[in-house]
RNA sequence: GGACCCGUAGCUCAGCUGGAUAGAGCGUCGCCCUCCGAAGGCGAAGGUCGCACGUUCGAAUCGUGUCGGGUCCGCCA
């Protein structure tokens, strides 16, 4: 059920054409648009319904959009409409037109917002996905929160939507992480070797040096006692050890990281593990459909150009014919060692969602995967599936107006769970949300935590609060019966009529197309920009009734008006919340 | 050499899938307030939308080229 007061009108418009221009295509019609003004002397809407038919109806633009005047103002809704520039329909409605909002608003809640776009579509959203191999830092975060504001965002325009976590536990890295956990095993043993000496053992030497192992170790010892350890209590063959130690330490990891990401509020529907897959032999299965339709063929790649590798020789491989679906070379299968590669696995993986029946996949990546979009779409669209890719690019940290250059050997490495210490996970959220996916982003500390307008988050918060505010206030004031939803539903309307009062009306009449275009374009900072908007708004409000206290929203003698603008302050709340909701972010109730 | 992302006000960024005079915050300048309807308010200045062609009624938005920044480029994931 759509409250969408753009899309109804844009349906009047529609039958309105219908009338003036018989026998339009069905192609055309699509791209009539009812759009907010954007200058307010314009009016409420404008459509550019005249301006797309033109060439269809082999008429000239103004002559249309003068018939549809003439039909549009007949319409109950609409108090004004004129042909405007070069053939523009401007669209001014009934004051009613707006205020009748508020008691769907009320009435509807925090669903308000919620729309039938995406019946019937179900959706695969992968995010996060980070090796089980260290604590998740700030790389990930923005994936993380993007993703599932995302998968929130389509829920609420109707889809049916499943929260996926890949876990890539079956690669080279986690027998680095093995190796790593074991030295700190041996580390809590008091076995009395350096780090040195260790890494002189390890094939390719010792990676993931950092402390969070340490606990890993104890826990180990902890676990197996001297067991791991050889009879002589020195270091054991890696045979009698490693498959433990390594699912040992990937558990913890895993738990480390699923604890994390619930601390910021981001719980996935579905786990799936790459040694799963490998085990039950799917990747097999994927590849061998994949020959069976002959896309896969032994070849020889040319080495990139302009760029020397070293150690390049031409080898014969394994290969996906990756170019026969848009992707610039064929992509390697198969190591030299004959395992597979890390994508004959995901081609695996996402043969498995498709399998699973999704009609579309969107996966969350960071920037550093750019590379691999094209050979993934190639692949999901050999198996008739449908691959969206969002990429986040980088995130810098600023504290201070300094630059936090990362680095995991100057111990300047922030993990998720510093920036929740010191931001804390709804300023984390919301703020990660104020940029587009695919521009980098400064994340600037010291602004998330600020208390001024300069940090939406807190301007955002604040008009939630002082909504609430009112809200106790008119409840001591009126009772409580009178301000509940439905109560506030059934009141007349008509004194609101202050520009600032309709400002905001027509702010939250947006917020239903905002939703859905949103959603169309996978874009959830979007809902950040509006709450931001929507905020202005009622800040705006607000401030008039400090200058005028004619303006006030409570006005104890005049019972009726109070009621009226607790009304609208009641919907704000509520298209605020249904934002946050989005977002992921919980409204406060108070400043404190 | 190639692929992908980004170039919009001094700074950080929006710009609703091609619409009308390109917006916000910060910063700057001016005025007001310092009242717990506290954690400021009002207003002003500031832009050849990197650049050049092209597509069309119309381009910050689409195409081509170019310059600058970023990410990446066979057996890492």
């Amino acid at each position: 059920m759509s409250h969408n007061i753009f899309a109804s009108m844009r349906a009047r418009v529609v039958q309105a054409l219908h009338g003036v221009v018989p026998d339009l295509p069905e192609e055309v019609v699509a791209r009539v648009e009812v759009t907010p003004a954007r200058e307010p002397e314009h009016g409420d809407m404008a459509t550019n319904a005249a301006l797309v038919v033109a060439k269809a109806a082999r008429r000239k633009p103004q002559d249309i959009a003068a018939a549809l005047v003439a039909v549009l103002q007949a319409d109950p809704l609409v108090a004004e409409a004129a042909v405007a520039g070069p053939g523009f329909v401007n669209l001014r409605l009934h004051a009613d037109a707006w205020r009748r909002l508020l008691p769907v608003i009320l009435r509807t809640g925090e669903a308000y917002g919620d729309s039938t776009a995406g019946a019937g579509v179900r959706i695969n959203v992968e995010y996060v996905s980070a090796n089980p191999t260290g604590p998740m830092h700030i790389g990930h975060c923005r994936g993380a929160v993007v993703g599932d504001a995302l998968a929130n965002l389509l829920a609420k325009v109707g889809h049916e939507v499943t929260k996926e976590f890949y876990v890539n536990d079956a690669g080279n890295q986690v027998t680095a992480l093995a190796w790593a956990a074991y030295f700190r095993y041996l580390q809590a043993l008091e076995v009395s070797i350096t780090e040195a000496d260790f890494s002189e053992i390890v094939p390719g030497g010792l990676q993931y040096r950092g402390d969070y192992l340490i606990p890993v170790g104890q826990a180990l010892a902890a676990q197996f006692g001297a067991s791991l350890l050889s009879a002589d209590s020195w270091i054991g063959e890696p045979e009698t050890w490693l498959i433990d130690v390594r699912d040992f330490t990937i558990a913890m990891m895993l738990e480390q990281i699923t604890d994390d990401l619930a601390a910021l509020g981001v719980v996935h529907d579905v786990f799936v593990r790459e040694r799963d897959l490998v085990e039950q032999g799917e990747v097999h299965e994927a590849i061998a459909r994949l020959e069976l339709d002959g896309l896969v063929y032994r070849g020889t790649l040319e080495p990139p150009k302009g760029k020397t590798i070293d150690d390049w020789e031409p080898r014969e491989q394994m290969l996906f014919r990756a170019t026969a679906f848009g992707d610039d070379v064929d992509r390697p299968l198969q190591k030299s060692d004959g395992s597979f590669t890390y994508f004959a696995n995901d081609i695996a993986y996402h043969a498995h969602k498709i399998a699973r029946g999704f009609d579309l996949m969107i996966d969350v990546w960071g920037a550093d995967h750019g590379g691999y979009v094209k050979r993934m779409q190639a692949a999901t669209r050999a198996f008739g599936g449908t691959l969206d890719v969002v990429l986040c690019q980088i995130v810098h940290v600023l504290k201070g107006g300094q630059p936090l250059r990362m680095s995991k050997r100057a111990g300047t490495f922030i993990t998720l769970r510093d920036l929740l210490d010191e931001v804390g996970p709804d300023a984390v959220r919301f703020t990660m949300l104020t940029r587009k996916s695919d521009a980098q982003m400064e994340f600037d500390i010291d602004q998330a935590v600020a208390q001024t307008r300069e940090n939406p988050v807190f301007y955002v918060q604040y008009a939630h609060a002082r909504c609430r505010s009112v809200l106790r206030a008119a409840g001591e004031l009126l009772g409580a019966a009178a301000v509940a939803p439905e109560s506030l539903a059934q009141v007349p309307l008509d004194s609101l009529e202050n520009e600032a009062e309709l400002a905001l009306l027509r702010r939250l009449g947006a917020w239903p197309r905002t939703v859905e275009a949103a959603a169309a374009a996978r874009e959830p900072h979007r809902i950040a920009f509006f709450l931001y908007d929507l905020a202005g708004d009622f800040h705006m409000l607000w401030n008039r009734g400090r200058d005028d206290s004619a303006l006030r929203f409570l006005q104890a003698d005049r019972p009726a008006e109070t009621l009226a603008r607790v009304a609208l302050v009641a919907a704000t709340a509520v298209a605020i919340r249904s934002g946050l909701a989005v977002m992921g972010v919980t409204p406060v109730e108070e400043m404190r």
